[in-house]
DNA sequence: ACCGTTTGTAATGTTATTGTAATCTTTGAG
DNA sequence: CTCAAAGATTACAATAACATTACAAACGGT
């Protein structure tokens, strides 16, 4: 994902650059808000990153002038204040979101990342990686060993969220969520179902398992 | 953590209800905005989750009056209204964060997560440590010293609750309650079978306990 | 409309997990 | 030291969770 930062303060800037390119993102910088209108509008960012107060031209001026141009790039809006009045000021000028300092690099990665999933549900990354079994999401492609493995779709879809978390306990609701776009519970088995044709395909040819049930919880991928 | 969920929408709130269990929350659900008024008033609740519209008394009406009794427990607004002037109204009444309908429940997760990180930084952790016994909650996985230790379901929401309140006695009660979701008293001696086996695989293998008994009041986790 | 593919449902089989109860051990008051 | 109460342990059976299979509905391309 591509993220341009709009901050004065040199310190807290390349702090938030090193915490979103730990996770996988690029990130660019502006050191105020006419250097950053300038970048917003050379490049084709996923989501901007401004804060409020700045010399020369603050962020709600900022956003206010791209969102003339009709530039509709999501705005995560960084701010000292924190009262009623500023936030709605910020969501008035055109901001999506607005995060009130201090607060945790987790939050604002969490929010980035939402606001650039409302426009674009999937994000980059395109290979990923567990142990001996590999997924090219662009050409769609999964190996595992040297053995190339022929997915269905929905399949396809599955394995790729397992992978994306693997180390963790995937839940069934988080599954549904993600991998079946049910906001409900189907009442049904489908995900036992998937699950047990996936095993058949990315597990029962080889000696050991990737896909582990947590029982109780839901499956974990790990080597 | 304590998540209270007012929302007339039975399915929804029951939806909402079982992920932020699977995710570890405790949460409870009221039916409309005098019911939610109720219960957010007698317990202690980390993060409140309120529909916008609701019958008898709406979201907004609900926020507004715990406002005004000095209640500031964060709360995320659920509407399908998500023009600005209008989520600047959910502002305005009190609202801390505010989501637009349709939304993904990680989404809401990770929200309402923001906002309880945002009062309380401990509030939501991933990872518990009590000695050389380490919880990994998003793993799902024990580990002591180098050693992983498997554990069942309810094993492992016995140590979880343990381990948030190492040092301290638990008692009994307080295990039915948390642990089992009981609000009675069953008569029989489950506590002790689990506290038997939970011992077995995390203390009997080990030459220092953690685990202790307090003879008369409950049990207690100390390194 | 037909065919093959893909997906979801439901029925059935399997296994792990849990609660109960029976029995054994420890503790501390008297 | 004795005894009752509290706690610990064990085995087992009921059950809930998960796995598998077969089938039917939905879909997409021709």
């Amino acid at each position: 994902m591509r993220i341009l930062i709009v901050e004065d303060d040199r310190e807290a800037a390349s702090y938030i650059r090193k915490g979103l390119r730990e996770s996988g993102h690029v990130a660019d910088h502006a050191a105020d808000g006419e250097e950053g209108l300038e970048m917003a509008r050379a490049a084709d960012y996923d989501v901007l990153v401004v804060d409020r107060m700045m010399p020369r031209m603050d962020g709600l001026t900022m956003v206010n002038s791209l969102r003339k141009d009709e530039d509709r790039t999501p705005v995560l809006i960084l701010s000292a204040l924190g009262e009623v009045d500023d936030r709605v000021e910020g969501l008035k000028a055109g901001g999506d979101d607005y995060l009130v300092k201090p607060y945790a690099f987790a939050e604002l990665l969490a929010r980035v990342e939402a606001l650039a999933r409302r426009r674009d549900p999937e994000a980059v990354r395109t290979k990923l990686v567990v142990g001996d079994l590999e997924m090219d999401l662009l050409a769609r492609t999964v190996v595992r060993g040297e053995e190339e493995i022929l997915l269905q779709p929905r399949e396809f879809r599955l394995l790729e969220f397992l992978m994306k978390h693997s180390g963790q306990v995937v839940t069934r609701t988080m599954l549904l969520e993600k991998v079946w776009d049910y906001h409900f519970d189907p009442q049904t088995n489908v995900i036992d179902v998937h699950i047990s044709r996936l095993r058949s395909k990315i597990d029962k040819p080889y000696p050991r398992a990737l896909l582990h049930t947590v029982r109780g919880a839901g499956y974990r991928l790990q080597a």
